[in-house]
Parts: structure tokens; sequence; C-alpha cells
RNA sequence: GGGCGAGUGGCGGAAUUGGCAGACGCGCUGGACUUAGGAUCCAGUGCCUAUUGCAGGCGUGCGGGUUCAAGUCCCGCCUUGCCCA
């Protein structure tokens, strides 16, 4: 460690073990100082460890937080697992090991690995939702939501494979099929727990505006939501007892309405086919079943429908119109069941036009033929009694009105969000925390006999007959009301993983309190979130539940704030080079060379083509932290990833360029210290060059502003400039040499703190404030002027920075290589543009 | 089809409010040191023309426009990514 090399691996080993040891960033509860809580998206421990794309939002979390720390903040930024999940279980199947077993291993993969990246966590509060101390508590919450008439039983459909025995998440299917053996897959109805999500559906919008988010992200949440004004109306259907109510956005167009479409999984469908339609409805109804329904938005385009042979009474009109059923129309949104309007609607158009059904204009002046093609954009209603000659805006309002004064329907908003499927037929999860009764009652268990435990299993699997696998536990699974005595059965379905991470956030802010989810002290000082970094892949669910269940803890005062996260932002994926011969075969980057313009593989001289893509296993193209780390050190490793590009871009990882922020480290190494190892002689106690301090104020002042707004990549590229012009002086001042250790210890914290030891100091470099910039120092006395003639460079020419403007023209002018641009023509105009530029315009 | 974003050297990318395009890094070229270099240091590096010296022209996906001045603003395209359909 003396020795005058940059030996990463010894120093990062050193102030790893110093920061765990001295536990340097374990954070209390000071209300003293400001707080500021920066949060990393937690991570599901596959696995396959960490991949490159973790360390690039935990880097960054970790520069905010060191920097934060180095302002005074008091910084809550800690760390924990993800854990329950499908990988395990699935191993569970396959080796009848408990799924805990091979958690807590890939839990302590991702803890070291993670360690090893030098990120400043408070150990203390690491949380893992598998364990009993953390469920116990998301049980807690699902009681709150079910005394909050917030949670409910249904019969819903779930993706059944028969082939397998067992449920399937929606993830696991795609095509009708099972991604990974092929077999089909069908709609079974089971007994599921529900979520009223659609309660928050309103708050969850609104909420949205006051947020620090990146507005793409706000924009998914609200189409998700998907709000939307319309009307109810009902229709009646001839010749029987039935009506119907659909929903519809355009009410303005209902003298328009040609047929009416229920889902085929409507109430109605069946009842009110006619006898000599009943068989093909019945036909058409079961091979639905068999659909998911992304299968049948994608399969949208190839229409399909029957009649079901009876009519609707259109209420505006009094008009028949046939009744069909679609596959077009789900039953899960609205009512199931819709008025078509073809004439101004493409979906009731393309299926109109197929089935030969009535097209009627009733919004006219638009700008195509209407049996042509849909006209959805505005226009003047036309065919359309009481609203012809109105606009569509005007219309609808007045329609709404009417349907409401007539009894028959009213202005109503809908929202595309759907009540949130919350149970799964698994046992790695959280159990939930009731018991059912002989008489089918539910009851919540008190917070006395939570946690429900997980049952010891040797078998994993679903039953023969398809119950969960929680249904081999027997014992477990028979018990008795606590309150009462009586007997009992629990559930089987456990919790979906989204439960546990809908609130890790608030018991980082308590997470050892073994009487509470989180007091009430640590959530008011702590919350909310200032800074959540993580992927853009959960834009919408788990940021949807978690808002979700934070307003409800809101409005039941369990917490102070109604949203938990105030500044979000996400990174871009990592991508990698991958190599590619003409038949497909992929390549590992060592496998291949570059001769010439063209990369062949190294064996066979096969000319292989390069492309940017994901990392995956498949492309061979995976960049391990850990090799990069092996090879260059933690540092490296944290200063390449956030070097690469803005944060929130894609971008293609380089092992080249990790060489290069590798060489950047080395050479602020050699700044500091000399060959054999001493502290560098051309750091001096005073009167160092003034024009590295100067660079250094410059520096520190942009690097800051940088941090502020996660633009690491031209904060590192600041540094770099700094050390380049430090290292063509002759002395650098030491209170100007420590002031960069200080300003590079968010990014590289090994090296910084290794070289503030040099420095002579005897403590972590981690609650050092955060050097001040002397504004005085940034003042330049001489400026250099570009000077333009006709809006071209010609020269620059350098001038006193308080000169005034005569005297900036006339010295513009007077320099030869502006001169002789001047000769010969009129000067038309003289643009001095501030400390920036001059203009000259000649004709 | 709709919504949002992106397109800048050989590559990753810089460029507050319109004001020196290409910072910083990679790569490449030449040189120094060296038994050696995939270490380190120095110099050069947008493209084209000129190179005996100065120099000049063109350049931010394409085509227009506004302006003394456009990567940046406006209009119309093309390509591409993501989300929704």
């Amino acid at each position: 460690m003396s020795g005058g090399t940059y030996e990463f691996h010894a120093i990062e080993k050193k102030w790893q073990d110093f920061w765990v040891g001295k536990k340097t960033f374990k954070t209390t509860l000071d209300t003293s100082r400001p707080k500021y809580y920066v949060l990393d998206m937690f991570p599901y421990p596959s696995g396959a460890g960490l991949h490159v794309g973790h360390p690039e939002g935990y880097t960054a979390t970790d520069i905010v937080a060191r920097y934060k720390r180095m302002q005074g903040f008091n910084v809550l930024h800690p760390m924990g697992w993800d854990a329950f999940g499908l990988p395990a279980e699935r191993h569970a199947v396959r080796t009848g090991e408990h799924p805990a077993i091979i958690t807590n291993k890939n839990c302590d993969t991702f803890r070291q690995q993670i360690q090893s990246l030098g990120l400043s966590y408070d150990w203390d509060r690491e949380i893992n939702t598998t364990d009993p101390d953390y469920y116990k508590w998301t049980q807690w919450i699902f009681t709150v939501l079910l005394e909050r008439g917030l949670a409910y039983e249904i019969e819903a459909p779930v993706n059944w494979c028969p082939a397998l025995n067992t449920v399937l998440a929606n993830e696991e299917v795609k095509d009708g099929v099972y991604v990974e053996t092929g077999d089909p897959v069908e709609k079974r109805m089971m007994r599921q727990w529900m979520l009223r999500i659609t309660k928050y559906a309103e708050q969850l919008l609104s909420g949205l505006d006051d947020l620090d988010w990146p507005e793409g992200i706000k924009a998914m949440q609200r189409e998700w939501i998907g709000r939307s004004e319309g009307a109810d109306v009902t229709f009646k259907v001839a010749d029987a007892g039935h009506e119907f109510t659909v929903f519809t956005t355009r009410p303005d167009t209902l003298f328009g309405a040609t047929y009416c479409v229920l889902a085929p999984d409507h109430a109605l469908t069946l009842e009110i086919a006619s006898e000599a339609q009943r068989a093909e409805v019945l036909a058409y109804v079961e091979a639905t079943k068999k659909k998911s329904a992304q299968e049948r938005m994608r399969d949208e385009q190839q229409k399909t429908g029957v009649f079901t042979g009876a009519h609707a009474i259109n209420p505006v009109n009094g008009k028949l119109v046939p009744i069909w059923t679609a596959d077009y129309v789900l039953a899960e949104y609205g009512y199931g069941a819709i008025m078509a309007v073809p004439a101004h609607d493409t979906r009731d158009h393309e299926f109109a036009k197929k089935f030969g059904l009535d097209i009627i204009e009733v919004i006219g002046g638009g700008e195509v033929d209407v049996q042509e093609e849909a006209w959805t954009g505005n226009g003047t209603l036309v065919n359309s009694g009481f609203l012809d000659g109105l606009d569509v805006p005007t219309a609808k309002k007045k329609m709404a009105a009417w349907l409401e004064a007539e009894g028959i329907g009213k202005g109503t908003v809908n929202y595309k969000l759907r009540d949130w499927l919350f149970s799964r037929q698994r046992y790695w999860g959280e159990p939930f925390p009731i018991v059912r009764l002989e008489d089918g009652t539910v009851k919540a268990l008190p917070m006395n006999d939570l946690p429900v435990l997980l049952p010891e299993l040797t078998d994993y699997k679903p039953t023969a007959d398809g119950q969960p696998p929680l249904a081999r536990a027997e014992e477990w699974l028979n018990t008795t009301d606590p309150e009462t005595g009586a007997p009992a059965q629990r559930e089987t379905n456990t919790m979906p993983q989204w439960a546990g991470s809908c609130w890790y956030y608030l018991r980082f802010c308590d997470p050892r309190n073994p009487d509470e989810a989180w007091s009430k002290e640590a959530e008011q000082y702590w919350m909310p979130v200032d800074l959540y970094i993580g992927g853009a892949e959960h834009a919408v669910l788990h940021l949807l539940y978690s808002r979700f269940w934070h307003k409800v803890l809101y409005d039941a005062g369990h917490v102070s704030t109604s949203e938990p996260f105030q500044k979000l932002f996400n990174q871009g994926m990592i991508l990698a080079y991958s190599y590619r011969d003409a038949k497909g075969k992929y390549y590992y980057p060592h496998e291949v060379e570059k001769r010439g313009d063209q990369w062949h593989a190294k064996e066979s001289s096969e000319p292989v083509n390069t492309q940017v893509e994901k990392m995956s296993k498949s492309r061979f193209n995976v960049v391990n932290p850990d090799d990069v780390i092996r090879e260059y050190g933690a540092d490296s490793m944290r200063l390449y990833e956030m070097f690469m590009g803005p944060l929130d871009r894609e971008k293609p990882w380089n092992d080249e360029g990790v060489q290069g922020v590798f060489r950047f480290l080395k050479r602020v190494w050699s700044l500091y210290v000399t060959e054999d190892g001493g502290l560098h002689p051309r750091i001096v106690a005073e009167s160092g060059s003034a024009e590295v301090t100067k660079q250094l104020h410059k520096t520190i002042k942009a690097v800051g502003h940088d941090i502020e707004h996660l633009l690491f990549n031209t904060a590192i590229s600041r540094m770099m400039e700094f050390v380049n012009a430090a290292l063509k002086a002759e002395s650098v001042d030491r209170a100007a040499a420590e002031q960069f250790v200080l300003v590079l210890a968010p990014f590289a914290p090994h090296l910084a703190e290794e070289l503030w030891q040099r420095l002579g100091h005897a403590d972590t470099l981690a609650y050092e404030p955060w050097p001040a910039y002397d504004e005085s120092l940034l003042v330049e006395s001489t400026i250099e002027l570009p000077v333009q003639v006709n809006g071209k460079l010609r020269a620059k020419v350098a001038v006193p920075a308080d000169a005034g403007k005569d005297d900036i023209l006339a010295a513009a002018k007077a320099d030869e290589g502006v001169a002789k641009y001047l000769e010969g023509v009129t000067l038309v105009k003289e643009i001095y543009v501030p400390g920036k530029m001059v203009n000259l315009v000649v004709k």
C-alpha cells in the first residue's frame, strides 16, 4: 500500500472494510438536521447475480447520497431484497429444497457484489420481503385494505395449463401457450382476491400533477388509468324483458348507433340469443374463452363476431338495431357492451363493413366518405334530431342531459384501470392474513396472530386437483378462528410479488421496529422519498400499486404524505455490442477480431456483423460487473457507468471506455503520489499555481451543478479537465489539492478516501463539507471574443472583460483578420453580445 | 394509426436563455522512453481543397423558412426507440 502505483484492489478492500467496520454510513433519526431520502428500486436477487444495469442506478444514487451527506443532510440510503418470486419457487419444485435457502444464497451474492462497488448503504437497515418480520407488516397492510373494503373476492379467469396442472402468470403465457413448454393454456374461473384500486383512479390520476417525474412516465400512468368522459346509455332488448347498459365516449353520436355489441362473456349474450342463432353464439363464446385479452386486442384487425338474433331499441329514436357479440368488446371494460357507431368509430366501421351493417353519418363536414372510412374528427351534427347543427362538444353535453332527463342514462366518467388481481396460486409469497369460517365468512386475523408463516412443505407443486401448493399443508390449512375457536381454514393463495415492494420504502424508515410497521416519528421525518431511481420497466405497475397503497395508508392515517415518491428518475438500459455471422450464430467478444473494417470470427474467419443489442446470455454479450471490478476496480466501474452518457438514455457498453476512466484515475493518483509512494512535491502548502486554483473553483461549481441535475457524465469530464490542467502545472496549492479530493469523493470514493488519508487526515471524508467555490475567482480579467463578419468566424480578439462596447467594436475592426473583410464593402450593422461575441454585417 | 422521445466526427457523447459546433473520453496517426509494450508521456485528429507559406470551402437525418446569427425556433418529410392501439 505504501507503493507508488495505483493499487486499486488493496485500496478498495481497505476502505470497504473501513466503512463496514466503522458503520460509516449508519443513519439515525436526527430531526435537528435536514433529511434527504434517496432510494433505489430494490432488486429481485436472481441466481444470475448483478448485471451491469444494476450498478448504473445504484452508482447514481450513491453519488447523490454522498454529495448530500457532504452538504450536511442526514441521508437515508438503504438497500434490500424483493425476494419473493417465481424463479426461487421453480427451483424448489425441481429440487425439493425450500425456496428460502436459494433466496438467502442469492441475497448473499447480491450483497457481496453490491458491497464490492463501495456503495454507501446503511446495511443496518437491510430488509428482505421474505423475512417474516417484514411480511408480517405486509399482511397487516392487507388487513387495513380489507377493513376499508378495498379487498374482495370474486371468481376470475386465470391462465390454466392442463398439461402441467397449474396456473401460470400472464407473463408466462404468450399466444395461448406456456412460453417454456409450448403447452396450451386456457382460461379457467377461479376464486381470486381483488384490490379495489379503481376506487382510487381519480386520486391516482390527479396526484401525478405535482410530482417531479419524467413526463413520459406520468403519461404512461395517465394512459393506464385511462380516464374518459362519456355517458351510460341503457338499451332495451326488443320483445324481451332484458335491458343492458353501454358506456360511450361519444353520446353525441347516438343517432348513428346502428347495432350493439355484447362481449362474448357478457351475462346476456347467451340469454338473448334467438333459437336460430343459439348454437352459433355458443360456439363463438366457447372459442373466445380460449383467447387472452391481449390476443383479442392483437387479433382485432381480423374482426370476428356473431349475430345473436336479438334486437335492441335505440332509445333516442326507437329504431331496432341488431345485437351482435364480438370479441373486440371486452367484458372487463365499461359494461362489456357497446353501442356501435360505424360512421364515426374506426373499429365499428371495420366491423360494419365486414358484416354488412348500416352506416349512418351523424357528424357532418368530415373529410371522408363515411361509407368508406370512419370520420372520428369534429364536425356538425346531422341526422340527429334535436342535436342537428351543434358541434361535437356541445352535442355531447346536450345528449348527456337528455339521457338523464329521460331516465335512460347519464353523463359518466369511465376508467380503463381495472381492479387488481391480487392472488397467486403459489407457495413463495406472503400468505393472506385471514381465516375462512365454515359458513364462508372471511375474517382478518388480529395483529397478534401475525405473521401467518408459510408452512414447511416437502413438495412445492400444486395438488393433483389443481389447488395451490399451500393446500398440501393440511395442518396449517385447517385452523381455528382465534376469536371464537370455531374451525376455520386458511387461504391457499398467496400475494403477488408486487405486495412486498409496495411499501418497502416505508419500512426503511424504521426497519427494526418490532411493534409497528414504522413509527410515526420516523415516517414524518423521512418521507417522502426525495429521489427514487430505477428502470422504466416499472413505469406503470410497481409505481401505480405503491402509490395506491400509499394513498390508502394516508387515508387511514398511517402516513403523512399523499404521495410516496417526490422525484422519480429512470436510468436508461445499458446495451452491448453483439457479434453474429450470416447464419445467425452469435460469438463472444473474445472470439472475434477486427480485420480492417470488417469483424471476423477468429477461428473460422467467418465475417460477423456487429450490432448494439440488449444484453442477454443467448446473444453472448453480457458484461459481468465482477469481471470489470477485478480488472479495473470499483471506482473505474462506477466512473465508467456514469461517464458513458446521460443517465436516462440507452447506451452501449464499451470495454475500451472503461480503460479511459481507469487511466483518469491513475492520473489522479499520480497527481498526488510519487513513484516511491510519497506525497507528490508539486503539492505545496501555498502559492501553488493560481491558474489551477481558478480551474478548481470552476470545477467545484460545475460538478455541484451537474450532480444536482444528475448530469454525471459532464461532471466527470469537468474533473478530467481539472486533472489535465493540474498535471501540466508546476505546483498545486495544498488547499486546492484537498478540495479536489472532496469533489472526486462521491464518484470514486475509495481513491478519494485513500488520498485524503495520505494528505494527513485521520478520519473518513464522508462527512467533510462539500467545498465552496469562490465566485470572484471565476471572473476572467481578459476575455477572448469571437468576431464574425456576416455570421462567419473571422478572428478572435482579446479584450479586457470590463471594456465598453465601443472599445470592443474598435478592437474587432482593427484586427487584421477582420479588416480585410471590411475593405471595399459597407458596414451596415454592428452587433455586440456582451461577453459573447461580435458580428459585423457588411454589404 | 395515436402519444412521447431521439437523429451531431470512425465510436460514446458535449454545447443555460438562438451567439466560437464537436468539450471530455475512446479509437486512430506520428513521436519519446523502453529488451518489450496492450504501461506511461508528448503532438495531431470533423470532412474536402491547399500545403512551399498563408488560407479557403463545406458541415449537427432530409427539404424549406424566420434571424445579423439556428444543433437549438417554425413548417413539411425521412429514419429510429418506447408507450398505447
